[in-house]
DNA sequence: TGTTGACTTAGAGTTAACTCTAGATTATAT
DNA sequence: ATATAATCTAGAGTTAACTCTAAGTCAACA
């Protein structure tokens, strides 16, 4: 089966302007053509593609893509090279994921911030005696109800 | 106590301009300024900072940012759509936390893709035979791996 | 057999988020 | 007192990743 290059985009939910663009950054160079010149994708292109797909999700930009495909297309005496890659890019997603997580952590006790100062009407309940500064002993009481076990994702819901 | 833009820049580890250009989009309103027009932050504003550095981290435009500082400027008639913006952001970092969670997954499949094939000295023994398209079965055959208790993050690891 | 609609290229345009320059002013350190 | 460093504004420049336009080719259908 061979597929064109609508077909593709509509499979992998991009625009065909994006995979023409790939193209030209050189991200598919293992892309058929036919007689007319028109681009006819393999089932094992998607093999690549789907790399490019989880590459680009992970925040690598085009280029370097581009010099991932280029090492996959030398052959075997790159097969060190393409794992080094990799790891390097899972090190880096993992790092990403734990700020994300700290980034998560920070959005659940603002909602609890908001969520108290709803309940009570106004945010000055967080300021300190007499002024328009936000209490630091706010931010406090909430890590100490984490520690009692309360669990952050539902401390700071309504209702 | 009172930083200079560059007091702040170096503590937020982000640069003078960065500072200048989120002040020209309006995520700066509460920032005063000395006799002589300089910025002049209080020990209060890293509050403020803080929040902005969270949505910047959690991919929400520049823009939108200072939508959610408007609110705040706005006194406690805005604390619902304070919060529901919080809750809308929270939902869309759950996702994203989500799909690059997918992403990482992927990632270590591939690792342990070419783990093997170095071990063989070869990608072709991923191959179909007689063939350069990649078996099928093979992304089969590691999640066979995990379903059998083998830690992802492990399996692809070198030595 | 014509007429849509999908495809081709080259190249221009867009957007977000910086990043820097120029020219002036102000603050700090000998 | 003076040189150096930091700050100011307005506005220009940069970069990545698209996104689209124009002008033409090709395929499928009534």
């Amino acid at each position: 089966m061979s597929y064109s290059i609508g077909e593709v985009a509509d499979k992998l939910a991009i625009s065909p302007y994006t995979l023409r663009y790939y193209d030209k950054e050189g991200l598919l160079p293992f892309v058929d053509r036919n007689a007319a010149g028109r681009r006819r994708f393999k089932d094992n292109d998607f093999n690549f593609l789907e790399v490019i797909v989880c590459l680009k999700e992970a925040g690598v930009p085009v280029k370097q893509i581009g010099d991932f495909i280029d090492l996959c297309m030398t052959g075997d005496a790159t097969l060190q090279a393409r794992y080094d890659f990799l790891d390097d890019h899972e090190a880096k997603l993992e790092a990403k994921m734990a700020r994300l997580q700290h980034t998560l952590d920070f959005l659940r006790w603002k909602k609890w911030y908001y969520k108290t100062a709803l309940q009570a009407g106004t945010e000055s309940i967080h300021y300190l005696p007499g002024t328009n500064q936000v209490d630091p002993a706010v931010h406090a009481e909430f890590n100490q109800l984490v520690a009692n076990g309360a669990s952050p994702e539902k401390l700071g819901t309504l209702n």
